[in-house]
DNA sequence: ACCAAATGTATAGTTTACTTTACATTTTTA
DNA sequence: TAAAAATGTAAAGTAAACTATACATTTGGT
């Protein structure tokens, strides 16, 4: 799953740690996101695209995912 | 979690068991996220949310997810 | 009322998101 | 260029999403 985080985290210019604490996850969270180690959750998700003012979907990227029938 | 899944689902006239196969689950994860047994990964919430022609925040309702500092 | 379809529920097991700790490497800034 | 801040990475553990199977209850149509 790609994702816009580091882009927006950068583009704020806020660090890893700051954007932890604010969503209430650790730092190595945050990191594993931006490297695509695994997806976040629904609620961090939804939680880190409103730090950003965004929806989820403006942060994720779902382009890979299919739903079978569209 | 509150969800519209089960709304949204009587509304298209369709079976837990046609949501989820369409989705790629099996029916008991559509129960049980009707009956907030707990909450859908980011990936099934995006199908869930496409399926209905929907994005993930209409759908879920995360009024009671907070993050600090707005 | 009857039968079938749909839904709820339970338990045990697997997978994955996330934590904790710790250390190594890169980037920034003074 | 040296110290500090930020980032990457790794391993072991916990929690929660999801599966599989099975059975019980409810709902809907005839």
């Amino acid at each position: 799953m790609k994702t816009r985080i580091q882009e927006l985290r950068k583009k704020h210019k806020i660090s890893q740690e700051e954007l932890a604490l604010t969503v209430g996850v650790t730092r190595q969270t945050i990191t594993s996101l931006e490297n695509e180690k695994y997806v976040a959750s629904l609620v961090l998700a939804y939680k880190i695209a409103k730090y950003f003012h965004l929806r989820i979907e403006d942060v994720f990227d779902f382009s890979d995912v299919e739903v079978e029938g569209l």
